[in-house]
DNA sequence: GATTTCACGTA
DNA sequence: CGTACGTGAAATCC
């Protein structure tokens, strides 16, 4: 690909990359274009810039031709980030970065009464915004057309990164952390892709011994699965009256059927349920058969047919961020599996999974971000709590519940005087988050320590009631961490897939806070010491200085279930 | 037929 | 000890 080099790029310099599965690939600037994605394979290896792309669908087409990028910068990615919330198409991302208004963002098929009188060659309007028509797939029609896409992209990637870098912060400037994060967002959306594409490795014949297990064998047909069905509900209505019966499904049903055996509640939820699983042995029945009756249809044998390949890997799709505080999310239920399917993740042969989960990355992560020095040297401790318990004069577990309730706002309890050790013995981490309430109440938008835009601005004049201005201020403190968290577990998990890749190593699921790597197995003690590795150099990328130090507990195992599970390090 | 509510799994 | 997400079935709306 001589034509980049020509043009000039170097390392690091924004490239507009477009790719059209019927006409291959476009870059700018140069107006390069071609058929062989291979070209941007090498374009990348040996020249490194970085690819400016309208969303994760690019790298989805590459990685299904083989190629895998090292960085670029993700539109999609960075819009959510400038602006918050989960819409970030791209007419939508490149009104809101001219300051056009949302709502005069043309949509649908293209104006029949030609009041838009521009030239329809063009992909801007008069107006400035982009032409639904190009956006909506328009672009690809032609090698002129894709090479003008191609272009807006790295327009719009460069004012993107501009407007990141000019966001002003307190106390030390935001706009350096914000386009890194840009930058690292980007990565997770390739990563997302080849989450997407790789898929998590499952042993259909494992799972399905899970399955019987749980909900007996497969059922030859929908006669036999109406049995099946009917067995489990009778479990349960055996212990009714006699000539009672009710559709366990409905709540409505079941709550008179609770009625009947002398038990009124407000809702069925289990958590209700379950105090009250002394009062008659039908509730107990019913604890049990919402289990299975869950796995039946959610995790059942329909839910293998769909989401695993014949090749043994569970797919679904994956987002680098949610519409709120940033994490990622996967579909298919595979951030939701039940415990008992881990058993059936299993390593393919001549391979193992290691795993790897974040220790009490919360109160780190609320320590490194609002600068709090003693909340600092307790995260030096490998168990947090255990000085911050000595700090407070309590007990651990009271100590740990304070912790929590302040980073998420309590709203039941009693913990006024905790609450009053806390703020003496952490005043910086407790205004931190004292403020992000407030802000959260009056309606007054965000940014994360890594630069995300929480919205909490009332939408359409929306007037909020004490009750829900509470639920708004709890809402911002969690976004602040549970976003700081997202940003670092990322920052992390791009490290981990750029230094593993030489090992042949994948990552194949990222679960908030925990990594599932598949690596060959004679690369298992390289792959367990380099996410460690990678931890310490996340860190130290994401908040240079902050003093914290953040911990991984990882494992190598064959199988996800045995790894142990999640531990919150400590006596109990 | 589309949308909302309930419920529940994961972090 | 709060928030977020994805999901499926029933209930409800239109």
């Amino acid at each position: 690909m001589t034509s980049l080099r020509e043009a000039g790029v170097s390392r690091g310099d924004l490239v507009g990359l477009v790719i059209s599965p019927a006409r291959g690939v476009a870059a700018a600037p140069g107006g390069w274009c071609g058929a062989d994605i291979c070209a941007v394979a090498r374009a990348d290896e040996q020249l490194r810039p970085r690819w400016a792309v309208w969303s994760g669908q690019t790298a989805a087409a590459l990685v299904a031709s083989g190629v895998r990028l090292a960085t670029c910068w993700d539109i999609t990615a960075a819009h959510r980030l400038l602006f918050g919330g989960f819409r970030a198409d791209p007419g939508f991302a490149w009104a809101r970065l001219h300051g056009l208004a949302a709502d005069t963002v043309p949509a649908g098929p293209p104006d029949l009464f030609g009041l838009d009188e521009g030239d329809t060659s063009e992909p801007v309007t008069a107006a400035g915004h982009l032409r639904p028509e190009w956006a909506d797939g328009g672009w690809a029609e032609g090698p002129a057309r894709m090479a003008r896409w191609a272009e807006l992209a790295r327009t719009a990637a460069a004012l993107q990164r501009d407007a990141l870098a000019a966001l002003a912060g307190r106390p030390s400037p935001l706009g350096s952390r914000a386009v890194a994060t840009a930058c690292c967002e980007s990565a997770a959306e390739l990563l997302c892709a080849e989450l997407s594409a790789d898929g998590l490795p499952v042993h259909r014949a494992a799972a399905e011994r899970v399955l019987a297990a749980i909900i007996g064998p497969r059922p030859r047909s929908e006669a036999e699965a109406a049995a099946v069905r009917a067995a489990r509900d009778e479990r349960v209505l055996r212990h009714a009256p006699p000539g009672v019966t009710a559709d366990l499904r409905s709540p409505v049903q079941l709550r008179s059927l609770l009625g009947r055996i002398g038990v009124e509640v407000p809702d069925t939820r289990a958590w209700r349920l379950r105090q009250l699983s002394g009062a008659h042995p039908l509730i107990a029945a019913l604890l049990e058969w919402r289990k299975a009756e869950r796995i039946a249809t959610t995790y059942g044998y329909a839910w293998l047919d769909s989401h695993l390949g014949a090749d043994g890997r569970l797919r679904g799709a994956w987002t680098g961020s949610d519409g709120a505080a940033g994490r990622m999310t996967a579909s298919a239920g595979l951030h939701n599996m039940p415990a008992a399917l881990r058993r059936a993740v299993i390593a393919e042969p001549g391979h193992v999974f290691v795993r790897a989960d974040l220790g009490q990355i919360e109160p780190r992560v609320l320590a490194a971000v609002s600068g709090d020095q003693a909340l600092a040297a307790a995260a030096r401790a490998d168990d947090l709590y255990a000085p911050v318990a000595g700090q407070l004069g309590l007990d651990r577990p009271t100590a740990k519940v304070a912790v929590i309730a302040a980073m998420y706002g309590q709203t039941t309890g009693h913990g006024a005087q905790a609450l009053r050790r806390l703020t003496a013995a952490y005043p910086v981490a407790m205004a931190y988050l004292d403020a992000a309430d407030r802000a959260g109440r009056a309606g007054r938008d965000l940014r994360t320590y890594g630069g995300r835009l929480i919205v909490l601005a009332p939408s359409g004049g929306e007037s909020r009631s004490a009750s829900r201005a509470a639920a708004y201020g709890r809402y911002a403190r969690n976004a602040m961490i549970q976003g700081a968290a997202a940003e670092l577990f990322k920052m992390w998990a791009v490290t981990v897939r750029a230094r593993c890749a030489s090992l042949g190593a994948r990552i194949v699921l990222c679960l908030h806070d925990e990594l599932l790597l598949h690596v060959p197995s004679e690369h298992a003690g390289t792959a367990s010491r380099l996410v460690g590795d990678c931890l310490r150099e996340a860190a130290a990328r994401w908040a240079p200085g902050c003093g914290v130090r953040f911990i991984a507990d990882t494992t190598v195992v064959a199988k996800w279930s045995d790894a142990k599970a999640a531990a919150d390090a400590g006596p109990p």
